[in-house]
DNA sequence: GGTGTCATGTAAACAGTTACATGATTTT
DNA sequence: AAAATCATGTAACTGTTTACATGACACC
């Protein structure tokens, strides 16, 4: 799973909670694991037993208690170890070049309309997109390069969704232009 | 299962053959169903059963038996009332952006290779892509105004990966630049 | 004689999402 | 009094991929 590399990275940086996790792993745009995401307790599990991380047990009075994970030596080597392996292309589910392919029953005016909403969605995710940015969730700053290349990661997001929006007008154009 | 409106739209083209569909789906770039494809199979049954499409039994001697699928009406007007609905934003699993984020224990030689490995993932992809478009594995070609979105969809995906090696070579500009 | 294609499918594994359970505390 | 937060987790479901099974035929 690669949940498990993203679980090493952020400890890598500081120990924390599960629960800390989850929060943090749905708050950063790029770590594509969206809604309500419960395979980390099990992933952490299994990291345990593989002796990638450890947890220190906290009893709380009058609280639920907290199991803080850290990073083991093991742990950063197998993270250095797969961040140098091969990368894989980026793999993109667009539905809405799906719903395109087959809009040849519909009018010109029904087309207009599907291009327009999608136009819209795609403004509404880059408005989202800043305003995640604006809140910094998460940003490890351990080095100047570092903070350079998270810099570089959010504009590689913006600049997917800019580049979608140009697509857009570009078929717009082709399509109803001249 | 949005699978589903995948058969739909090619069998709105031509009726065919679930081993034919699993062929083309797999060789349409942006039907991301990617290896062996055997949902399809499922898919049909179902897709039956709600009176979408119907199917023709060739029995063939020397040689298993056909089962030929066809679109019903119902099947059509289900169709174009998904392609109109609210299309979804793109969803783009960039597992490289995970591994750069977690890439502060390299060196700036590691660091370098990384993403020379990754842009030539990208020009690899691309070449693929290019030649998938050569082969035209299945064009429905109905209207003039299909052909040119048809072209604009694969137009979105090489644009996608062009837009991703201008960003690496912005990342390395950035970092190692001046 | 082994591999590949045609044509159908089943079974199992894995990944990811949603919903739910617990139980105390804090906020509205 | 109701809702949200802290903190852990389980269970069930959907979607996707991989591997396997069948059986005839064609190709090398």
């Amino acid at each position: 799973m690669t949940i498990d590399y993203a679980i090493l990275g952020i400890l890598s940086c500081r120990s924390i909670t599960g629960y800390d996790l989850k929060k943090i792993i749905q708050e950063i745009p790029f770590m594509y694991w969206s809604g309500n995401n419960n395979q980390i307790y099990k992933s952490l599990v299994d990291l345990l037993d593989r002796g990638l991380v450890t947890n220190e047990i906290l009893h709380q009075e009058s609280s639920p208690s907290k199991k803080i994970y850290t990073i083991t030596a093991e742990g950063l080597s197998e993270l250095k170890g797969w961040v140098q392996s091969a990368p894989e292309p980026p793999e993109c589910k667009k539905m809405f070049l799906i719903q395109l392919a087959w809009s040849d029953q519909l009018n010109e005016e029904e087309l207009n309309t599907m291009l327009n909403k999608y136009e819209e969605e795609i403004r509404m995710q880059i408005l989202i997109q800043h305003e995640k940015n604006r809140r910094q969730p998460f940003s490890p700053d351990r080095t100047p390069r570092e903070e350079k290349v998270w810099d570089m990661i959010y504009e590689n997001i913006i600049s997917s969704y800019e580049n979608e929006l140009l697509w857009v007008q570009k078929v717009r154009n082709e399509i109803f232009g001249n």
